[in-house]
DNA sequence: TCACGTCAAGCAGAT
DNA sequence: ATCTGCTTGACGTGA
């Protein structure tokens, strides 16, 4: 089981999403903030082998407007050597990577554009991963889209636009359950449609559900997951204290975290904690888990 | 230097 | 109708 945590580090001095306004768009601009994020990239994940924190999710800022039409740019040639670099120190310390689409990429849309925005914009956290030649273990997750007053319909629409998906992006997206429109069952009735693997993201399902137990859902999402794919990942949060169900929690509550670590010790997974303080709660929960595992060990 | 309005993009649910 | 949350605040103008 690795630990992560998403696209920050708040101690390290530096940001690898920083970006910059349309308006101000320029090739110099450019190559200068994705400079800037690919050096902090490198830096991030320096730490975290550091710190044995071995699953990081990568900005999807990392290359700004990368999916827009005002981007000619060939960055991939002109950073080729720096993603080669980056993903050498990925494979070297086994560390395992997964990539967030934000919320305007919608495979599902009713419109069009959207649709093909999207496919864009896949097509480029695919290109990332690529570069830096990761192996298919390395993920991008999406959760299926809008609901549009009719799911089973909207669920189809998700199917079809997937089937004509390129193989590159196919083979490195993975669906997620959300707290509100789609939940695990759906995920499920759709991954044997179409064979996709299921990143099960536990804070949402406590939202959001149809009474399965945790254990069903493991034993379920496991199913998803070939070989090629690696062990399933799956997200974490907890609730935020006295803000609205869905909130982030700021820091890692460690006894909530050990009863799921509990709760799951059957199934091995990687896990992302999607809270606010970043690397702050990973190094909680990673050295938690050592010391839980020599506790194991000492009992034998 | 700092406050604060706004930022490429979608959708749902709350207010 | 407008605001908020989502995986996440940061950019950049104006004072």
């Amino acid at each position: 089981m690795k630990i992560g945590y998403p696209c920050i580090n708040w101690s390290i001095g530096c940001k690898g999403n920083r970006t910059f306004r349309l308006k101000s768009y320029s090739e110099e601009r450019l190559i200068e903030t994705v400079e800037n994020n690919l050096n902090c990239l490198e830096k991030i994940l320096e730490f975290n082998v550091k710190n044995n924190i071995l699953f990081f999710r990568i900005s999807s800022d990392l290359i700004p407007f990368a999916s827009h039409p005002i981007c000619s740019f060939n960055w991939q040639s002109y950073f080729k050597k720096k993603f080669e670099k980056i993903g050498k120190i990925i494979l070297n310390n086994n560390i395992r990577i997964s990539m967030h689409p934000d919320q305007f990429i919608v495979l599902n849309s009713k419109d069009n554009t959207v649709v093909e925005r999207s496919i864009a914009e896949l097509d480029y956290h695919t290109q990332i991963l690529d570069f830096m030649r990761l192996k298919y273990n390395a993920k991008i997750q999406l959760h299926i889209g809008g609901g549009y007053g009719d799911k089973n319909t909207s669920l189809d629409r998700f199917v079809n636009v997937y089937d004509n998906l390129d193989d590159n992006i196919k083979s490195r997206l993975v669906i997620e359950n959300d707290d509100n429109i789609y939940m695990l069952n759906d995920c499920l009735f759709i991954s044997e449609k179409i064979h996709i693997p299921i990143l099960f993201d536990y804070f949402h399902h406590l939202i959001y559900n149809d009474n399965e137990n945790i254990d069903y859902c493991l034993k379920s999402i496991l199913k998803t997951w070939d070989k090629k794919d690696g062990i399933p990942m799956i997200d974490y949060s907890s609730q935020r204290i006295g803000k609205k169900s869905g909130s982030h929690a700021e820091s890692l509550d460690i006894q909530d975290f050990k009863n799921f670590i509990e709760l799951s010790k059957s199934y091995d997974f990687d896990i992302m904690l999607e809270i606010k303080d970043k690397e702050k709660s990973a190094i909680k929960a990673v050295k938690m888990v050592e010391n839980d595992i020599r506790f194991k060990n000492n009992q034998l």
